[in-house]
DNA sequence: GTGATTGCAAAGCGTTTGCACCGTA
DNA sequence: TACGGTGCAAACGCTTTGCAATCAC
């Protein structure tokens, strides 16, 4: 949160970029530093606008080059954006929670009760209201494991 | 999850469109029938494909106008799809769970570790393997809530 | 009959790709 | 110096908008 830990978390990143075998360019730097000093999450305009701030020749192409290599090496995530995501499914009523299966992209629903104390603790400690919550657990359900290994596929 | 069920939807939300005032037309209940059917989370093409089937004069529009009418409705939800999201944030190592503010986009870590227990409950009954997790708290921070009251918006 | 709803075409937006030039190691 | 990395422009795919024709009520 203080100014102190961006610079660690951005040093960190150099030496990531660097073990990794990318290069420190000062296009890459520039997108680095955004999101090291930014305690947002940002969508790549914004980062590209800030990051020209720092490196004025920068494009937006570069941007999501770097971001991508930034997912790729673990130091950035996506966050979930309710009005972006462009997969529907039927809503079950009283069960709000999802299971969906990566492969065949079938849906379950359960319904996370123990969640409400979650939220409230997290509510109690930082002032923050919890007005939604999205829970979804992705992964392989039983019929498509079955098939991948008689298929023998990963 | 049986045939019969996926009747019981249709029949549900036929009535919630009515209810709320919205006619319907066959290109309408052609995207209802398609996704009262399907157990899966589908994008707006694929329920279009199947959806011609039975109106074969329906257009591509009207799937994506059906769709948010469904969602207004409570009928149908988006599905988390990691390729999709387009905001990004920083990892903090060991906290994997987010609190996002809507307001201003800042971004909180938490770790839920209760949420491993939740996980294996749900593998346990349905053979499901979950791989990851998508958990984040949507909601209003400390700070957008005090600027929001003294500028007196919503 | 009438106003909501539709489909087409085109615009819009965010993202990716092709390619010649540039700069880090 | 060599090759990974860059920026520009154009292509791309998905989604939205404008508008006249259509259809449910």
């Amino acid at each position: 949160m203080a100014a102190s830990s961006s610079e660690a978390r951005l040093a960190r990143w150099r030496a990531a970029f660097k073990s990794g075998g990318y290069r420190l360019t000062s296009a890459r730097v520039a997108v680095l530093r955004v999101l090291a000093e930014s305690q947002q999450a940002l969508d790549a305009t914004r980062i590209f606008d800030r990051a020209r701030v720092y490196e004025p020749r920068l494009g937006l192409v570069t941007v999501y080059r770097t971001l991508e290599t930034m997912l790729a090496l673990g130091l950035a995530q996506k966050v979930h954006c309710p009005a972006q995501c462009a997969r529907y499914a039927a809503v079950e009523p009283g069960h709000n929670h999802l299971l969906v299966c990566r492969r065949c992209g079938r849906v379950w629903y359960f319904s996370g009760d123990d969640l409400g104390a979650l939220m409230q603790a997290v509510a109690g400690e930082s002032g923050f209201r919890v007005e939604d919550h999205w829970l979804q657990l992705i992964g392989l359900c039983a019929r498509c494991r079955a098939e991948m290994e008689t298929e023998g596929a990963v």
